[in-house]
DNA sequence: CATTATTGGATT
DNA sequence: TAATCCAAT
């Protein structure tokens, strides 16, 4: 539930920033010959040509939708460049989006707070800068003033017909504004020049909200993403908000991306009173709809009317108040401090007749998800020298046999530990566990034998990742949960020495690290798995259990970066496939969606991916092109 | 079971 | 801490 933070005539400057078709970007400065085309970026090109996940502002002129289907795109748009997102280890791979929202990150934190608070946006708390800006050069004095932000919409400001920038300008410098005003001025001129720095170092455009808080944004983002488009949107949309001249104003400068618009807290009141209950933030869902019913509110405005004790009464004493708040544009919500997301995740849904069948099937997934996985740990590690320390694995199923056929498969989570085998093999208990909750008295028998069971969904994650304090030579300190008896710190020591051995080379454009992890003098082979924490809780069944302390015992494999992973991840495959032609025959849904079938000339091809030699991929491969069904 | 893949946050 | 749900993009 939203909390609310008691917090009144605020005076922050909160920017959102907020990039402009993101994947499309960044494909197209891949290729620029892209640049200026109708492009839309898609994942899966075998399934009706693939769902699109970002669409560019050429095509969105042609009615191009964002999660229209390839085809339909190609229909209302045949021009269209459709380029596929990576595919890696037969499922999308969003690395290089992260990193170049991670190149955008660096630019934008440069001034202030910042909260990335997705791949491709983020909040910054402008305050102090603008505060500083506002001591140092009162804006009445200021000469030159970035282009950029003379582009600015200032919502709530006449524009009469004359010189729009003077007119824009005019309010920057306004000599009797309010100082709320004079700070999102400043804000508007610092997100200015934040906004050319991205484009100078990235050559990605965004566009941007300035306002006092966060809650203000909601109402930009709203309208931008009605308002971008179409005419006609633009047109009912303003009608609807009763506001024609702002939002036309707004709109005709939505044609081109790179905008940025100001929020005046006058302008507030009037554009909440009209504004959508079920666009706010936190209520496009169930709260949102009993707010509506409950209440018969279907604007912002509309809530005005109710006591802040109706509300609490109705919805609980935090929500109450926050509604009350929201309603009239007050909300302390902080922008925090982060610049890394807190949780890594790979995940892949099956659907339809691509479900999963049997076991071994679940098993190559999820030893291609585990992988993606600890790569992305690993690097998080080298590069941010954090550590993950949880693992979760979730399902969703279906069960054709049992009326029952809708329950929910359980999530199962437990310690961490390092190294892909290591996770892998983590990850396969804890799906086990899932597994055998879920079949409940179902014995689950050998293991290609489906009992009209069906995997439609699967994913692996890693949080509660924590830093390395930088300086610290070592770093089982602070993993320990304070009991841990027969993994003696001394060990884990000697297992993962990080400063230690980090070397750095180049390779290509990219900067790698390599980190040598001591290795123990024993290996922790297969025995050591009596003494993991998952036979603690009971995941796995062994006569021979280890009392095991529930800490998060990290057992550092090698992981050196490209070459290596053939022969060992090739082993430990064979080790851990458990069945071969026999269970697999039986499953299409084994690697039905490789990335390897697509219609030729239909797409712009992502850099041809170097055959990434990996037995079970091409087993796959050659299974897949048998098992397909036209509409599979 | 055809809006996919990820995230983050809150509740219990 | 684990599991579940919800919301957002």
């Amino acid at each position: 539930m939203p909390v609310a933070r008691p917090e009144s005539s605020d005076s922050r400057v909160i920017a959102h920033v907020d990039m402009d078709c993101f994947y499309v970007q960044v494909e197209q400065r891949k290729q620029p010959n892209l640049r200026g085309q109708p492009t839309a970026v898609v994942q899966y090109n075998n399934w009706k040509g693939g769902g699109l996940i970002a669409v560019g502002y050429e095509a969105r002129k042609f009615g191009v939708k964002r999660s229209m289907r390839g085809d339909e795109a190609k229909e209302v748009c045949p021009q269209i460049h459709l380029v596929q997102v990576p595919v890696n280890r037969g499922k999308a791979d969003l690395t290089v989006y992260r990193n170049a929202g991670s190149e955008v990150v660096s630019v934008l934190s440069k001034k202030g707070r910042c909260e990335r608070a997705s791949i491709d946006e983020v909040y910054l708390d402008l305050t102090e800068a603008a505060e500083r800006m506002l001591a140092e050069t009162p804006l009445e004095r200021l000469e030159a003033i970035n282009e950029e932000a003379l582009k600015s919409h200032i919502l709530g400001l006449e524009m009469d017909g004359v010189d729009v920038k003077e007119n824009v300008r005019n309010w920057l410098v306004r000599p009797d504004a309010d100082r709320r005003d004079k700070l999102l001025a400043c804000g508007a001129l610092l997100v200015a020049e934040l906004r050319l720095q991205v484009l100078e170092e990235t050559q990605f455009t965004c566009s941007a909200g300035i306002a006092h808080n966060k809650v203000e944004y909601t109402i930009l983002y709203f309208i931008s993403l009605h308002l971008c488009p179409t005419e006609n949107k633009c047109l009912s949309i303003s009608l609807f908000l009763g506001f024609k001249q702002i939002l036309a104003k707004l709109a005709s400068g939505m044609n081109k991306p790179s905008q940025q618009t100001v929020v005046p807290s006058s302008s507030v009141t009037k554009l909440l009173q009209n504004f959508p209950i079920k666009k706010m933030k936190q209520l496009g869902g169930k709260l949102g709809t009993s707010i509506q019913t409950d209440l018969a509110v279907e604007t912002v405005g509309d809530l005005l009317q109710f006591p802040e004790s109706k509300l609490q009464e109705l919805y609980g004493v935090n929500t109450g108040t926050w509604l009350w708040n929201i309603a009239r544009g007050i909300s302390g919500d902080e922008v925090e401090e982060r610049l890394l997301p807190k949780s890594h995740g790979a995940g892949k849904t099956f659907p339809g007749c691509s479900a999963l069948r049997s076991i071994p099937a679940v098993e190559n997934w999820l030893k291609e998800l585990s992988e993606e996985l600890s790569e992305r740990l690993q690097s998080d590690l080298v590069k941010n020298k954090r550590i993950a320390q949880s693992l979760t694995v979730h399902a969703s199923a279906y069960k054709s046999s049992d009326n029952d056929s809708h329950k929910k498969f359980p999530s199962k989570s437990g310690p961490l530990r390092y190294g892909t085998a290591k996770i892998l093999e983590d990850a396969i208990l804890l799906f086990q566990a899932g597994l055998r909750e879920y079949l409940g008295s179902h014995n689950l028998k050998t293991s290609g034998a489906h009992d009209g069971w069906g995997i439609t969904g699967l994913s692996v994650s890693a949080s509660k990742i924590v830093a390395i304090p930088s300086g610290t030579r070592s770093i089982s300190n602070y993993f320990q949960t304070q009991d841990n008896n027969d993994v003696s710190a001394k060990e884990t020591n000697e297992r993962f020495d990080l400063a230690g051995a980090a070397t750095s080379f180049h390779s290509e454009s990219e900067i790698y690290t390599e980190v040598h992890f001591t290795e123990p003098d024993e290996s922790p082979k297969k025995e050591k798995e009596g003494s993991h924490a998952l036979r603690k809780c009971g995941l796995v069944d062994s006569g021979t259990q280890t009392q095991q302390a529930s800490q998060a015992s990290i057992f550092y494999e090698t992981e050196p970066t490209l070459a290596r992973s053939m022969s060992q991840q090739d082993g430990f495959a064979q080790e851990t496939k458990p069945s071969s032609s026999g269970a697999r025959a039986c499953s299409n849904a084994d690697y039905n969606e490789s990335e390897h079938s697509f219609h030729s000339g239909e797409f712009e091809h992502n850099i041809p991916k170097e055959p990434k030699t990996s037995t079970s991929k091409q087993k796959g491969r050659i299974l897949s092109n048998e098992a397909l069904t036209p509409e599979c």
